[in-house]
RNA sequence: UGCCUCGUGGUGUAAUGGUAGCACCGCAGAUUCUGAUUCUGCUUGUUGGGGUUCGAGUCCCUGCGAGGCAACCA
């Protein structure tokens, strides 16, 4: 499991922190931090995110915080909290170093709420900041366009003592919500518009989902993150591209501590936090704004936040996707500053990479269509006269022998597959064909004599002999058969539900007629639900167990709606198949 | 438009002034009691133009293209 050095790309997030703990600028120790904002669930974009920031921290032998961005009590809840911790730590990932509280490593950002109002207030004493009370849409106004400065608002040059009782006055619930803010005093004139005067502190008067009615003014992102990460004794703070142009502002923020003697040092070495922005995880065929996926959630278009099809953690954890899966995949994407689209099959390639060496083998008949071994129990004395009556052996896993070995029962009336029978087949169809010879997977040879149609001309049984000579798989006579195909006998067979999934949406790139149209591109057909037929011994497993079902794909026992009496399977991603049907010699 | 950022095969990513490599996808073949796995081979690339240099994907200028910002969201 561990990667060595050499491994893991040497992407610029990499170099910038190895340049940092070469030059000393650590006091000793990286620290980095993952801070989502609890408003929503976790996705594969975010996993992304995590890997890199839990990722460069153990790479560096430091520590990864894990701190709730909870600075807008509009929109967040403990539900949302508590499943974004049980995500991470199902993705591998443990948070670890001081913490805010009772939990190592764990923080959260309202937890630091008094120490960034005595930073705001200081800076309004230093004459850093001042109270504003322009509407939303005269500050719009007045803060111009890119390419034209802004103009100061009326209070820009109030004096301290006059902001100081103005933003007390706020603080104590004196105003109704937008009334006034704070805002840093920086510069109405800079071609970045975040450097305008920027908001600090406005009022909301709601209440907080863990501090209830304590605060009725909240601090905005460009005020609260640099305070935490600085407070924490975040080295180095990794985020997205679209915050490369707040940057200067977190610098500036940063500043301002630095002046206030708030930095930490560690070992001697003042701790300057520093932000670097990489490029967000796109993938084709699927979206990725929280905003999109609970609309899909709230309308129904789902079944909720851990559908199967859903790129959030708990969906692809539903849909079976393993932790080092995804990892694998953060990890063979990369990390660059390009805003790149990535291809849904290298996830399914990490996927069955690991399922292939770890998933137990088992036959499943997902299309059922009954065989009758004709001369079964008619030939020599020692066959069984019924189904059930023999019991073959397979390996649980061929890659892996200590995985141990498994008895099917197999009988005179088995289950086979629809599609690996062809009343006239074609061309290269190495399946069971009126007389053409198969191999029944680790039971014997078996050539179809013909088949039983109904009235409409559906197959409905097919016929055939086994050679009593080729018991466990190969002929006596030594002669190839081509086809193998898998088969659950159907005295014992148990009955099971599959669910099988497909993309989500049918166009790559679902926002191509933007937000707002992604509805018409869902896929019809990406979630569908059939009944067939399982070997006995999968009856019994437990939830979330993989398996792969020979020739069809590997499968979860799903984690909700699985129980002995009623199997049910959800397909986590299909074999590879090079059988080309149609094609010509 | 003002500012910031980014352009390497179909996709993603390396090459940090010195032979453009790897992976996924795709295609072909070998092996195979899973048309899986495994193995072998193949196709496809530096955004255009100019400059610096013995030498440029890399440095400079310029064009073209893409993305971000212009919330009292994060």
């Amino acid at each position: 499991m561990e990667k060595s050095e050499s491994d893991t790309s040497r992407h610029f997030l990499r170099q910038w922190i190895e340049k940092d703990v070469a030059e000393g600028r650590t006091g000793g120790k990286v620290v980095t931090r993952f801070p989502p904002e609890p408003n929503g669930y976790i996705h594969i974009g975010h996993a992304k995110a995590v890997c890199v920031d839990f990722g460069m921290a153990a790479l560096f032998g430091g520590e990864c915080h894990l701190r709730l961005d909870d600075t807008n009590p509009a929109k967040e809840s403990d539900e949302y909290a508590e499943n974004i911790k049980k995500d991470i730590n199902w993705l591998g990932f443990q948070w670890s170093g001081d913490g805010d509280g009772k939990e190592p490593g764990f923080y959260n950002a309202s937890n630091m709420f008094d120490r960034m109002y005595a930073i705001a207030e200081e800076l309004i004493r230093r004459g850093q900041a001042y109270c504003c009370n322009l509407t939303q849409d005269e500050w719009k106004e007045y803060r111009g366009v890119p390419d034209k400065p802004g103009r100061p608002s009326p209070s820009r040059d109030t004096a301290p003592e006059r902001n100081l009782k103005i933003f007390r006055e706020m603080r104590d619930g004196k105003y109704a919500d937008g009334e006034w803010c704070l805002r840093a005093k920086i510069d109405m004139a800079s071609p970045n518009i975040h450097f305008r005067d920027p908001v600090l502190y406005r009022i909301r008067h709601v209440p907080h989902y863990h501090l209830g009615d304590k605060w009725c003014i909240y601090p905005m992102y460009d005020f609260a993150h640099p305070i935490e990460d600085a407070l924490e004794g975040v080295t180095h703070s990794m985020c997205t591209l679209e915050f490369e142009v707040h940057r200067p502002l977190y610098d500036w923020v940063v500043d301002r501590m630095d002046e206030q003697g708030l930095l930490p040092v560690r070992n001697g070495v003042k701790i300057r936090t520093q932000q670097r922005e990489f490029a967000r995880l796109n993938i084709t065929y699927t979206v990725m704004s929280k905003r999109l996926l609970l609309q899909l959630v709230t309308e129904g278009r789902v079944a909720g936040w851990d559908d199967p099809r859903m790129p959030t953690v708990c969906g692809m954890r539903r849909r079976g996707y393993t932790p080092g899966a995804i990892r694998e995949f953060c990890e063979r994407i990369g990390v660059s500053k390009f805003e790149s689209e990535s291809d849904p099959a290298l996830l399914e390639w990490c996927v069955r990479e690991e399922l292939n060496k770890t998933a137990a083998r088992r036959m499943a008949v997902l299309d059922p269509v009954k065989v009758v071994i004709e001369n079964w129990g008619t030939g020599n004395g020692e066959q069984g006269t019924g189904s059930g009556a023999r019991e073959v052996e397979l390996p649980n896993n061929p890659l892996d022998e200590s995985a141990g070995t498994r008895k099917i029962p197999f009988g005179r009336e088995i289950w086979i597959d629809r599609s690996d029978f062809m009343e006239v087949p074609e061309k290269k169809f190495f399946r069971m064909a009126p007389g053409q010879e198969v191999r029944l997977r680790g039971a014997c040879i078996f050539k179809c004599t013909g088949c039983v149609k109904d009235a409409s001309g559906r197959v409905v049984e097919i016929r055939g002999t086994w050679d009593e000579g080729s018991w466990g798989g190969n002929a006596p006579d030594g002669r190839k058969v081509k086809g193998t195909i898998h088969w659950v006998d159907a005295a014992t067979g148990v009955k099971a539900e599959f669910r099988l999934y497909e993309k989500l949406f049918t166009e790559p790139d679902p926002l191509k007629n933007g937000p707002d149209g992604f509805l018409e591109f869902l896929n019809p057909d990406s979630a569908k639900t059939v009944e067939g037929y399982v070997e006995p011994s999968l009856a019994s497993c437990a939830r979330e167990e993989r398996f792969q079902f020979e020739r069809t794909g590997y499968f979860v026992a799903d984690a909700r709606d699985h129980n002995p009496a009623a199997p049910v399977f959800n397909r986590i991603v299909v074999l590879k198949d090079s059988y080309k049907p149609g094609e010509k010699q």
